[in-house]
RNA sequence: GGGCGAUUAGCUCAGUCGGUUAGAGCGCUUCUCUGAUAAGGAAGAGGUCCCUGGUUCGAAUCCAGGAUCGCCCA
């Protein structure tokens, strides 16, 4: 790629933050992003999705790391040859924008949203949802204006959003079709509930409302009904079953006791509270902790296997239990003997574990006849016995039989419930319990576990197909895979993806209101669009959200159909988004576009997304198709701020994303996020820390530009052609960009950009510090190819950096007459291997060592680097002394001596110290190792040097035995003699010789005069071009010496003539001689 | 309580298949170089590789248990 210079103009002292606003308004001119995606049309598609984000919300620092993830390899892939779409996408609904808006509206409760316009709830719920509507896009502004700010490339004019009537409708036909594979279903879930503002609390919510407080628990006995033990019991005539409950009240649902199948049952004979024995059942673990030390245990012990099925009598019973008020022993795994008696109450209705194991007993139809629970049908909410009503009090079924306990908050009657207890003799004792409550945030009412209808879908019955699914995919990090995703989906439940509230997808299930004839439940019927609906009832709807949808009803087969009131999950919008965001299946065209871009190749969002929307996804492409909807998925991690705190309004150390991109500009931050650490692992922000990356990469890069800029610039106003010659440190840079190339595209390949972007730094560090430090004089003649390889190797960080940093990179490569309009229309390097030398980069590594050894051997001998000398005498052997020999020009410039010489090996310099190679020796030697290692550090190491140069074997006796030795068993080393200027690494040395002699006494001081007419062209604002006229006066050994080394001097500092009187202006001290030193331009 | 992850220099992080004296950058001290750089180079100080036990000739690395922190869930 050779070019002439270009003309660039690069402004060494560049703001980042200016920069990337012209470089934006040149992508914007230019059409760049229309662009990169047009000229990729018809070109393999590379599938990127926008998990949506609510912009109801200011955007934060975190947002800024999704973003850049998610921009950097749709970028690559483009350049890779890709054609990758970006739409944005907005998600719209849920209970995060319903309380942003009740908190503007000062609501508290369902209560008050429904009597937003007093007694009137249509148009209450119309009034809330259209503040819902507007409160959504608050923040639309800023979310796109850090989009843009932050360089994500995405399209934004047409993003999706989950609450048009388009997507809804997509929604609603991928539920009809999941129900007409039986998928979809109505049942129960218990949810931590507020009686007082009458709503079910998210875990989030309930999160927030820990308190401690004193709960009286009770351990109630449960006598066992003798006439239907089997003939094998364990149990007797007169047994009780022994539970220990914290919530009393909800004993009048209890329908069952839990038993550990595994775990050793007694019986005990033990006194009540009121000294009254009896025979009870306990886990045997817990009998002292349970019944107290005068408990006796009776005969020996049975598991708990063989209690199931045990019926026994309910403590409380509601009117119009099927059972007379029998409850029976079913096993399950999660009865633990930590606490307790061993056995637990089952209230089906008030527990989430009760549920289900109660759901998985009746199902394997583990309960006796004639047991309420036995009649358990998820599915079916008139089987579950709640006699709470959702204002907190017990119902008629409670009242009617016990009067007194009517109207009063349920848990308000722990303590009436135990004495009544106690009055019939089931008490067996009763305990103060402290321990920590969930309380609802906003009203401070204890929250009670409450089971509600719930539409379901049944996902666990697919959980072997969502694991398969999850199989073909690849997670960054690879953890996630089978750790947290991985055991979440293994722990699988039917997902409740209904809610009782306003704004979001209205869940399409119309229900007769009436139960047909010789059926037990109302008829149903899934709509599957809103052109679906229109077809049934005639109504055409613009918004399908409540409270018009709720208005439109039906009539079919002499039935009436009306919509049930729930809205849908909004995790069931955004796992919608592959299909919806295409109007699939409605929209013909959109429908072509999804089957091509059914499966993406990539997501990347927050690890929270687990649970959120890398599941929704999962589920319903799995249910809907049975694969996994994405090929990659990448994981972001937390930001802290830099104390590790989490950042939060309260604490006030909340990182304005806005602030930090002005200050330090797009690129910085990016540039952070991407090398200072693998993302997943979460970060402590600091601004140090992105200053640090604009300190020592992008400054260092652009003023390489700059650099390049200038001479290029100079050499193109150059009146004569220079000619040049390609050198070894022009072959190297360029076999080193290939490494970084080939570094770089295996690493974006494999989703990991920390990799790829370290890679790049570590190039523009080699480049900067080193080829251009080494190149120098090369420049300064204008050699044209140090020029072009220079460019060359711009061009190529440039292009390297596009997806990284793409506002300095396209920069970089406008200015340096890159062939396109923009990097971000060029394609990505392909890996020149005839341009790789890794000979000659092992020898470039060889000869920067050498030149660090000199360097400390400089140091420690106190004569400076401007100081010339003889020699520097060299160590090394074989391929490194070939190294140091091929790149000696560079070694003898760097270390300003005359010459170098090579000694054969150590024995003239140090002693040979030899060590095992234990990677080598330890497999074959085993337990041996300790007396080989004493055996080789015995010997003498110069002698083995000797030895293996001259091919001899090298043997050691171990215990008797002779044991050769090859040159790979053994590791030299050159101890550093006293009293030299030597240091030494491994086999490798380097010494100085420290003489010196008047000749280079006088080089050296007329050096430093010369760093002084440089100091004093820079104070004069001198271009580097300029040239002078020098006058010196002052010490006569510094004139001497300059008048030694005239020629050399005028050289270097550009003079036409040099005087040696008559220089005015103030002295200067030069290695402790006074020089007046005078600059003038000619 | 369960699942997952993390713990290496004052700070931010590397550390390959278990192998030799555990590294880098920042910061600090001293010195130095400079026709690009807010840069570069050299030296120095700074380490219980979270702890305990195990496997092994050999453990920052593998195994078990524990501690602390974080995320997710209950």
């Amino acid at each position: 790629m050779s070019a002439p210079p270009s003309r660039a103009v690069i402004d060494p002292r560049q703001s980042f933050p200016e920069l990337e606003a012209r470089v934006a308004e040149r992508w914007a001119s230019r059409n760049v992003f229309a662009r990169s995606l047009e000229q990729r049309d018809g070109a393999e598609p590379w599938v990127f999705w926008e998990g949506p984000p609510t912009a109801n919300g200011r955007p934060g620092v975190h947002h800024v790391l999704g973003r850049v993830f998610k921009d950097v390899f749709p970028r690559f892939q483009t350049m890779r040859g890709h054609r990758v779409e970006r739409r944005g996408g907005w998600d719209c609904h849920g209970l995060p924008v319903e309380i942003a808006v009740e908190k503007q509206l000062g609501l508290h409760s369902k209560h008050d949203i429904e009597n937003l316009v007093p007694g009137d709830t249509r148009a209450s719920i119309e009034r809330f949802n259209a503040a819902c509507r507007e409160s959504v896009f608050t923040f639309l502004e800023d979310w796109d204006r850090l989009t843009r700010r932050v360089g994500f490339w995405v399209d934004l004019e047409d993003a999706y959003r989950t609450m048009d009537a388009s997507y809804v409708s997509s929604v609603w036909s991928a539920l009809k079709e999941m129900d007409e594979q039986g998928r979809l279903y109505q049942g129960n879930k218990v949810v931590p509930f507020c009686t007082r503002c009458g709503t079910a609390l998210s875990s989030h919510e309930v999160a927030q409302g820990y308190q401690d407080i004193k709960d009286t628990s009770a351990y109630v006995r449960l006598p066992v009904v003798a006439d239907r033990l089997g003939p094998d019991s364990p149990l007797q005539d007169g047994d009780s079953l022994v539970v220990w409950t914290t919530t009393p009240w909800t004993l009048w649902a209890n329908v069952a006791a839990a038993v550990n199948p595994d775990v050793e049952y007694v019986r005990a004979q033990a006194p009540d509270r009121d000294g009254v024995g009896h025979v009870v059942v306990v886990a045997r673990d817990l009998v002292e902790a349970a019944l107290g030390e005068d408990a006796e245990i009776l005969g020996s012990g049975f598991t708990g296997e063989r209690l199931a099925g045990v019926v026994y009598e309910a403590p409380f019973v509601a009117e119009g239990r099927r059972d007379g008020g029998r409850g029976a022993v079913i096993t399950a795994d999660f009865v633990s003997t930590d606490s307790g008696t061993g056995v637990v109450h089952l209230a089906p209705a008030f527990g989430q574990d009760d549920f289900v194991a109660i759901q998985d007993a009746a199902g394997a139809g583990a309960f006796p006849a004639g047991i309420d629970a036995a009649a358990f049908d998820a599915r079916d909410p008139t089987t579950l016995l709640n006699p709470v009503g959702e204002d907190g009090t017990y119902d008629e079924r409670v009242t009617s039989v016990a009067p007194q306990y009517a109207g009063r908050f349920v848990k308000d009657l722990d303590l009436d419930l135990v004495t009544e207890l106690a009055e019939r003799g089931l008490l067996h004792r009763k305990q103060r319990y402290e321990h920590s409550y969930p309380h609802c945030w906003r009203c401070g009412t204890p929250l009670i576990y409450y089971a509600r209808p719930s539409w379901y879908l049944a996902t666990a019955a697919v959980r072997d197909n969502l694991l398969a699914a999850n199989d073909t995919v690849t997670w960054h990090p690879e953890h996630i895979k089978e750790g947290r995703f991985g055991e979440w989906l293994r722990g699988n439940v039917d997902w409740a993806i209904s809610r009782s509230r306003y704004w979001g997808t209205p869940l399409p299930v119309w229900q007769s209101t009436t139960v047909p004839e010789g059926e037990e439940l109302p008829r149903r019927v899934v709509i599957g669009s809103l052109d679906e609906l229109a077809e049934r009832s005639g109504v055409t709807l613009d918004d399908p959200h409540r409270p018009y949808v709720d208005d439109v009803e039906f009539e079919e087969d002499g039935l009436t159909f009306r919509r049930v009131p729930e809205v849908l999950d909004v995790w069931l919008d955004s796992g919608a988004m592959p299909f919806a965001q295409d109007g699939a299946p409605h929209d013909p065209d959109g429908l072509a576009h999804y089957e091509q871009h059914r499966i993406a190749d990539f997501v990347c969002e927050g690890l929270d997304q687990t649970r959120g929307w890398f599941y929704s996804l999962l589920a319903e492409s799995v249910l809907l198709r049975d694969e996994a909807p994405y090929k990659n998925v990448l994981c972001l991690g937390l930001i802290l701020d830099e104390n590790g705190q989490k950042m939060s309004k309260s604490k006030g150390n909340v990182v304005d994303p806005f602030e930090a991109l002005d200050r330090f500009g797009a690129d910085a931050l990016r540039w952070y996020f991407f090398t200072s650490k693998q993302p997943w692992e979460g970060y402590r922000y600091s601004d140090e820390a992105v200053r640090d990356g604009v300190r020592l990469f992008l400054l260092p890069l652009w003023n390489t530009a700059s650099f390049y800029a200038q001479y290029a610039q100079i050499a193109a106003d150059a009146d004569e052609a220079v000619e040049g010659t390609t050198t070894e440190l022009d072959r190297w840079i360029a076999s080193r960009l290939q490494a970084t190339t080939q570094i770089a595209t295996e690493a974006l390949d494999a989703y990991d950009v920390t990799t790829a972007g370290r890679a790049i730094g570590s190039f523009v560090d080699e480049l900067s510090n080193w080829y251009v430090r080494r190149s120098r004089r090369r420049f300064w003649a204008g050699d044209p190819v140090a020029l072009s390889t220079l460019r060359d190797a711009l061009l190529g960080v440039a292009t390297l950096l596009a997806p990284l940093a793409p506002f300095v990179a396209d920069e970089l490569y406008v200015q340096l007459g890159g062939e396109h309009d923009s990097v971000h229309l060029a394609d990505w390097p392909a890996v020149d291997v005839s341009a790789r030398d890794e000979a000659l980069e092992a020898d470039m590594a060889t000869a920067r060592e050498t030149v660090r050894l000199g360097l400390a051997a400089r140091a420690a001998s106190g004569l400076n680097v401007r100081q010339p000398l003889r020699k520097a005498v060299i160590v090394a052997t074989g391929d490194e002394r070939a190294a140091i020999e091929r790149l000696g020009a560079v070694i003898t410039d760097e270390l300003n001596v005359k010459t170098l010489e090579f000694v054969a090996d150590a024995d003239e310099l140090g002693r040979v110290a030899l060590k095992p190679n234990l990677r080598a020796l330890g497999p074959r030697f085993g337990k041996g190792m300790k007396d080989v290692r004493a055996a080789i550090e015995g010997l003498d190491g110069s002698r083995v040097a000797a030895a293996l140069r001259a091919g001899e074997p090298v043997v050691v006796q171990v215990q008797g035995t002779d044991h050769e030795l090859g040159e790979d068993d053994l590791l030299m080393s050159l101890e550093t003699p006293e009293g030299y200027g030597l240091e030494r690494e491994g086999r490798h040395a380097v010494a100085l010789d420290l003489e010196v002699d008047d000749a280079l006494r006088a080089e050296g001081l007329a050096r430093a005069v010369l760093r002084q007419v440089q100091v004093a062209r820079q104070d004069a604002g001198f271009e580097v071009t300029d040239r002078i006229a020098l006058r010196l006066a002052g010490d006569e050994a510094a004139l001497d010496a300059v008048r030694t080394h005239e020629a050399y001097v005028a050289a270097e500092v550009l003079a036409e003539s040099v005087a040696y009187d008559g220089a005015t202006g103030a002295p200067v001290t030069v290695d402790g001689r006074e020089v007046v030193v005078e600059v003038a331009k000619v």
